[in-house]
DNA sequence: AATTTCTATTCGCTTTCCGCATAGATATCC
DNA sequence: GGATATCTATGCGGAAAGCGAATAGAAATT
């Protein structure tokens, strides 16, 4: 059976006669008449009544179209496929993120990404946010990873959300399971001085009225996790930046929860290119399992 | 696009050799190179890599077989609708049915299924249950419409349920909405006498402790319709045999429902005929539309 | 009755598909 | 290292399928 020859069938109900379904498929009425013809040989039925009227489905031609069209949209999937495939050959997708989500977000994500499109050249940059930024403006980044809301100059999608937590040293007693603003003016607080996160916090909590001392005010957040071990303050940070968390150092939400939305970005005015599109579902399935 | 070519790949895919695949299609290995090197060059992408290793899929591959299995499922269902239609054409379909099931609930079904096939002769006698079973027996009857349960020589499906509704003459001030046991003690009883309807209310009050004046058994449901609404006792008979019930009587639920179950029924020793089977997906589909 | 419009079929040609045979490449065996 | 086995690719020739142009036949329209 010829796929083709199901299209003609699908123009023949559709326009009502074979010489209009010619006219539209760009071939002569005697090939239309020919295909249908031969369906109904290899079937052993007939899928139309047709005369000087034109044409119509037989009952049985009628539960045969619908499965006909169902394979008429399956084969132009199999062509997008092979489409998607041919304008992916041998292109590159440039990626910067921010650390935090160049570690833990995008390896596994770039992974399955390649083993879908093994021809696309995949980089990776990390850079800050504005960094990030930047090289999507000068055309050196396809897709950027950054915190967001952003301005209107870019396209942006939400990816994932990233939880402020608080790292307290240990303790005995340990620090409650809820913690409240109370407990938190016990310490000094070390915050992350990256993507962001500092004013975020210093927001927050401003937010709900309340202000506490800040003892340190860091740049690698392996160092702020080494400085709670320690007992030299808390912190509060991005789970994903603190990771991975040393069993000595407990992990408490903030008393009115806090997310860092992480996004991927790309200039507004750029239309996407096939492999920042490919990359941005595989980003999306990922939010779904993990959902 | 020719289907089978589209089998041949799966074929290699499934048996990882184009050689393996030939055998199993019962076609030439070379037959098999050429199926899947003409899908290539439609496609204009590489389905498969091989070598002396046999073949296995590229990625476009595996995303390309995903979508030519479904539609060679798609193809085998038209080959069953073509194989049905066969089947079907010049057969007939004998139905007996008890008189309200026959009335009611046959002729719209029995006109959806004509629609769809329209080559399949349709009889439908209207017989006493007992009439409907030794009809079945005699193979005079290919599909019987009949309360259950049945005995176990008869293969069954539910198909309906029908409420046993209360007929009350009218009465100033109007029955309550919700009748009691005793509400019903001040009434004399015309039953139904067809279709073990007299049996089924008698064991039913019988089961809750109740009995009451039976002054009537008539066979006619219109009858006992007319002697309801003049006034000379009240009714307890399925709503499908009450229809069409006249302005002048009251309708009402007994105070502990009872239902009629409405089957369709084969001889369990005889396998059913296609016109049967695709009958009774008609019939499940009503019941489905109905819930 | 003539004309128009529909589908079916013939003719001749092109394209596609197939099996047989074999070339070429590579893994396995001795 | 050479012989053998096993895989896929391709040439050849024939059969089958598909196509447009032309035309036959039937039925609706004018």
């Amino acid at each position: 059976m010829n796929i083709f020859h199901l299209e003609v069938l699908a123009a023949v109900a559709e326009y009502g006669t074979f010489s209009d379904a010619a006219i539209n498929l760009e071939i002569s009425q005697s090939a239309v008449s020919r295909a249908v013809a031969s369906l109904e040989a290899e079937l052993g039925v007939p899928l139309m009544t047709r005369g000087r009227f034109g044409a119509k489905l037989t009952p049985v031609g009628e539960r045969v179209i619908g499965h006909s069209r169902k394979i008429l949209d399956l084969k132009e999937q199999i062509d997008y496929e092979a489409n998607l495939e041919k304008g992916l050959y041998n292109s590159r997708l440039r990626i910067s993120s921010f650390r935090s989500a160049a570690t833990h977000l995008l390896p596994a994500n770039i992974a399955r990404f390649r083993k879908q499109f093994p021809h696309v050249e995949v980089t990776l940059a990390e850079l800050d946010p504005a960094g990030v930024e930047q090289s999507l403006r000068e055309g050196q980044t396809d897709l950027g990873l950054i915190p967001l809301p952003r301005s209107e100059e870019f396209k942006t999608w939400e990816i994932a959300r990233d939880e402020y937590v608080v790292l307290l040293p240990k303790s005995e007693p340990p620090p409650p399971k809820t913690l409240t603003w109370d407990d938190l003016s016990a310490y000094s607080f070390i915050l992350f001085n990256y993507a962001e996160c500092t004013s975020a916090v210093r927001d927050h909590w401003s937010r709900w009225g309340q202000s506490f001392d800040v003892a340190y005010v860091i740049k690698e957040d392996s160092t702020i996790v080494s400085m709670v071990a320690q007992g030299l303050g808390a912190a509060i940070l991005p789970r994903l930046a603190a990771l991975p968390i040393p069993a000595g150092v407990h992990v408490r939400s903030l008393p009115i929860r806090l997310n860092r939305v992480i996004g991927a970005a790309i200039l507004a005015s750029t239309p996407p290119a096939p492999a920042v599109r490919m990359f941005l579902d595989v980003l999306r399935e990922q939010g779904k399992f993990a959902a």
